[in-house]
Formats: C-alpha cells, sequence, structure tokens
DNA sequence: CCTCCTTTTGATAGTTACTGTCATTTGACA
DNA sequence: TGTCAAATGACAGTAACTATCAAAAGGAGG
C-alpha cells in the first residue's frame, strides 16, 4: 500500500532527541501495524467527538477501523489506552536526563516539558487537543492518567531516582515526583481545557513559578 | 437486632468537627442500613485480604455479606467505592473553612490533615491501614483516587474557592490544589506502605515542609 | 513460482462489573 | 391488624475484557 521507501518524510536529521524518537526508522512489518495503529485511534477519536466516549463501544471502533474486536484488544490492552498511551515518555525520559547534572529538577521539567509540547504541537496540534479535551470531560480517563505504570508521576520519579544514583526513591522524592506531576498534568488539561489559542509555555511557567514559590501566595 | 439506645458509645461532647460528624445522631431506620453497609464492607475487605482485590467477585461479596448483587450495588455504586469512599469529606471541608481566614493554605491542610489523621487512628487503625495498603498496590483502585467527584484535588479546590469567596476557581488555585492533593495522597500511602508505626504527622510534616520549601533541595 | 514457517488475524465462548425493571418483602406507624 | 413507603431480590441485558484455536497473510529460501 504505502511505498516502502526508507523514513525520508523530514530530509533534515533530528536536533533534539523528542524529534529523534518521533522520527526512527521503521522496519517493513512494523509499518503496517503502525498504520493500523493509527487507523483505529483516528476512527475511535472521530467516534468520540461524534457521540461521545462513553457512548461508543470497542466494537463500533473495531468496525470503523476494519478489524475485529480481538484485533482492537491487541492494539491497545484498554479502550482508555485510546486516549491516554502515548510514545512520548522515552523522549521524555531522555530529555529529562540529558539536562546538567546540578540543575534544579524543576527547571529541568519545565525546559523538558515545553520543548516536548512545542513538538508535539507542531507535529499534531488538532489529536493533542482532542485527547486533553476528553481527558478533561471523562471521569474514567482522567482517574486513568493516574494508573500504575502510566503516569506522569512514575515518570518523574524514576527520572528523580536514577539522578540520585539510586536504586529505591527517597520519601521527599516520592512527595516531590507526586505535586509535579499532578501539577504539570493541570496545567496541560487546562490548556485544552481552554481554546487552545494561550500559549501552554505561559501556563507552564506560571506552574512552576506557583511551585517554587511553596504556595506563599496561597 | 442493636438495642435502639441514643448514640451513647462516647459520653462526653465532641470536641472537633471532625468528631462531630462523625458521632452524629441516627434516626431508628439509618441504623440497619449503616450496619448493612458496614457488614458488606467488612466481608469485603476480609475477602479482599484473604484471597487479593481482584480475584474477589462482587457475587462473592454479596454472599458473604448476605445480600444480593443488587442490594450491593445499591449500598456501593462501584466495586471500588467499597475502598475509595468515606464519609470524611464534610468533616474535612468544615475543619478547613474553620481555619483562621489568613492562614496561609498549606498550614491550614497541615493542621486538618493531621487532626483529621489522629481521630480515625484511634477509631478505626486497622481498617485505614488496610484501605490504604490495597490502594497502593491495586493499580484500579490508586487510579480511582483521581476520579471525579472523589478526589482530595477537588476538595481542596472547592475550599480554596469559597475561602476566596469565588463561584470559579483561579488557575493558580487549581495547579495548587492539585499539587497539595497528589502530595498529601502520597504521604498516606507512604504510611501505610510502611509497618504503620511510623508517625503519620511526621511524614506529613516533612511532606508539607517540601511544598513549602518550593523543592529547593531536589 | 512454490513451500515452509512465523506473525497476525478473526471467530467463538466465557467472565465480570454494572444497569434497569418489576414483583415481593419488610418494617414503621396508625 | 392493615396500610403504605422503603428496601430487597430475581431476572434479563450490556459492554469491556480474556483465552483459545483455527485460518490467513507475508516474508525467506529454494
Amino acid at each position: 500500500m504505502t511505498p516502502e521507501q526508507p523514513n525520508a518524510i523530514l530530509p533534515d536529521a533530528p536536533t533534539n532527541p523528542v524529534q529523534a524518537l518521533l522520527e526512527a526508522p521503521l522496519s517493513l512489518r512494523e509499518r503496517k501495524k503502525l498504520k493500523t495503529r493509527q487507523t483505529v485511534r483516528r476512527e475511535a477519536y472521530r467516534l468520540f467527538v461524534e457521540q461521545g466516549y462513553e457512548n461508543t463501544t470497542v466494537e463500533q471502533i473495531a468496525a470503523a477501523a476494519e478489524v475485529s474486536p480481538s484485533t482492537f484488544f491487541r492494539y491497545f490492552a484498554t479502550k482508555e489506552d485510546l486516549v491516554l498511551t502515548d510514545e512520548y515518555d522515552p523522549a521524555m525520559i531522555a530529555s529529562l536526563m540529558a539536562r546538567p547534572a546540578g540543575e534544579p529538577f524543576l527547571r529541568s521539567c519545565r525546559e523538558t516539558l515545553i520543548g516536548l509540547i512545542r513538538t508535539l504541537l507542531q507535529h499534531e496540534r488538532q489529536e493533542l487537543l482532542t485527547r486533553m479535551r476528553l481527558v478533561t470531560q471523562v471521569p474514567a480517563l482522567r482517574a486513568g492518567l493516574f494508573r500504575i505504570g502510566n503516569s506522569p508521576h512514575e515518570l518523574y520519579l524514576d527520572v528523580l531516582t536514577r539522578r540520585a544514583g539510586l536504586d529505591e526513591p527517597t520519601y521527599d522524592m516520592r512527595v516531590t515526583a507526586a505535586a509535579i506531576g499532578a501539577a504539570t498534568t493541570e496545567a496541560v488539561l487546562q490548556w485544552a481545557a481552554g481554546d487552545g489559542r494561550e500559549d501552554i509555555a505561559d501556563l507552564v511557567d506560571r506552574t512552576f513559578a506557583l511551585l517554587e514559590s511553596g504556595f506563599a501566595g496561597v
């Protein structure tokens, strides 16, 4: 179906770790799987927007994407995963680990987050908005954000632990990861709840300013 | 079954808002419902500890509590609610609203939280430990903590908004509520993950110290 | 082009959490 | 004791998964 030329969509070499991972070269077979995955997800979003998340069954999605329900569940472990999983965690981790060693963690997070979001906005702005809006509006999805194995919380905790060269995180790291994870999630969701025209960097900056201030003004 | 004496378990008048709500007088019929609710919950916890949360079906719980599955769902909207719902939110809100007007929100939270937990530890220490451990160990439950309509996040946000005399929360309030909610939740879960002998007040204090410091040391 | 082998797919049956409805039972109260 | 509302249970149905197994597809080697 698609010509099997090497991955030459963007001719120039990727510049940052986020783009690097987004544009990794793919073997022949992987392409088809990726395409199916994208089709399923696209059809799902279309149906979600048309008739709502709860009112859309997996069966409908599978039918729209022209795969069997069995196949659907091979691509997405749960219906929630259609919205909640992304492929950016490795990029985020790499970007965080690449920050200067002595830099305060809050600053590392700020830079990484803004970089990642900027990249995503270029490539898939509308999809990102749709996803985040679904998360804000559907209780099950909002909750799913904090499922073990999936949460920003755990990503931050992982990086904090590795940065310190430890095997197990300290208590302070756990609390820090929880607070930053929740705050940044809130920032992105609030951005999506608006019309999407507001500059996400401004929101992120306000968020980190608040965190750094120790909530003195509240 | 139980003699219908007025609520005289503790003879002296309740001293703080938390106890006040825990000991509110109940009408005759309410007692039975409360008892059923407690039985169902107790049997459920027993089964959860014995054979795990996921391996325990609602049908089993209903049978153990000698009610029909239909009745089970009249008492608990979802299986998760067995673990996730409590009756302390109103007490928490009341206690928070009763703090001095100008007090920094972090301090209000600290005092309220420690007061509430102390009270709970006296009345139902073991159950609290069991519940929190289930939450830490079962992904679905951990996620459920953040379901809309249920989360500490929303409780804090509600109080912040009302304290300021507003109808809608500001962006800063949203972020603050998210961060504090996640951090305090983490504190309680970490306490439960340990042997339960550590003084929860110490953990809470460390948590709030971290929040106040702006994560300077991390 | 044909063959073999692996990967991917689809069909099918089953489990479980939950929803809705309706008849029956229960318990308070006159 | 009779009455009425609240509580319960039985039943049928939906939808998200899970497990299993046979069929199809696609690539490597002859």
